[in-house]
DNA sequence: TGTACATCAGTGAACGCGCGTTCACTGATGTAC
DNA sequence: TGTACATCAGTGAACGCGCGTTCACTGATGTAC
């Protein structure tokens, strides 16, 4: 038994990084298999050992970053005992929608960059993509107050507007256009939390 | 003098539609030269005489929705006396975040699909997608009551909800997760309007 | 401890294919007589 | 009114290229003795 059985699975981890962030940056289309090897320290033969096709590892790409990135997520949201839920979930949104997201291409989250390739991808990519959205809603949802149906509705236009601002301000790098989509959707955001009488008075 | 001298303009808004739709369905980079010329009923040949690079009636299909569909959101929009300002800016929301326009895939607005592709386009298809959104953004201002900063702010925000619920419900196409969030962006964005004092009301 | 070996992760040349783009041509058109 | 012609919109074969995928191989590895 050559080479230790964890291996190849750290192996398969490497070119599934190097996918994700590749495709990040680039869209599914404008990277080769060659590419991603690359990035990865390997060259291209190897890659059908690991995976079935390239769709595989888009799926595979997908949802990496639902355990990788969105677990800090999860875990910073679930128990912080300083800050109250609904504190908690107004920083989530800030974060999703602040500029330092928006420059980190590469490790950006997937919603935003991977979306139309996800539209004409097969069932396995649509599933990983549907996850990591639930995941995101989910997350929302548990920080958000007000009665079940109302949270629920929240937490997901709250996701369409995190999505839709970084879509839009992606689309159109380094202009004004863009930092005033993404401004105005986290200032709305924001403002989405305070509750109806507050906003009355104030 | 052979051909009427509209005879070009008339084959190449042909062109152009073709592409619009088909880019709509299937993306920039999966859609050939052959397939929009074929759709537009012509042969490959042909196509650069009109453009100079497949890139460049990306920028024209682009262009082309706010000329086109994007004139009569406008004229709708701009004068309706029947209603109320605030009641058309409504309309406007909940005609972009309807169902029938999810299903029209070929005739969306090009600001979904064309998101992720523009991003990595050059400076004329940014600029073809950037004064379509401004159109949008503009035409929800126009509608909108409320001080000018907060009704630029507001609009923005709908827009990147409108963009995003879209982008999200087109990812997932025949889901449940697709559904709840378009129609969650969609009620979300009805609430919008009310005044603070009618939300505290209810 | 040292060596021969079986395993299989990783290599890189090769495959068929479709792409964006070019170009020599052809044939439908409006004009001149 | 009828015909010869110049124009150029549209044709389709050809180009070089990079892609996803396959496959015969090679050489680094842990094991058995």
């Amino acid at each position: 038994m050559p080479y230790s059985k964890e291996h190849k699975q750290r192996v398969r981890a490497r070119i599934v990084e190097s996918a994700r962030r590749l495709f990040n940056r680039f869209g599914f289309d404008n990277v080769s298999i060659d590419q991603l090897m690359a990035e990865a320290g390997l060259t291209r033969g190897g890659f059908y050992s690991h995976f079935d096709s390239k769709e595989a590892v888009f799926a595979a790409a997908t949802a990496s970053f639902l355990n990788g990135q969105g677990a800090t997520w999860r875990e910073e949201a679930g128990v912080d005992p300083t800050a109250g839920q609904v504190e908690m979930a107004k920083r989530m949104v800030a974060s999703y929608l602040s500029r330092e997201h928006l420059d980190q291409i590469e490790d950006q989250c997937p919603l935003i960059a991977y979306a139309t390739d996800v539209a004409r991808a097969g069932p396995q990519v649509q599933e990983s993509y549907r996850e990591l959205l639930e995941g995101m809603v989910s997350l929302f949802e548990f920080n958000l107050s007000g009665d079940p149906i109302e949270r629920a509705r929240r937490a997901r236009a709250l996701a369409a507007m995190c999505v839709g601002g970084m879509v839009i301000a992606r689309a159109l790098p380094g202009t004004d256009t863009a930092e005033e989509i993404r401004r105005s959707a986290l200032d709305e955001a924001m403002l989405l939390w305070m509750e109806p009488e507050a906003k009355a008075a104030a």
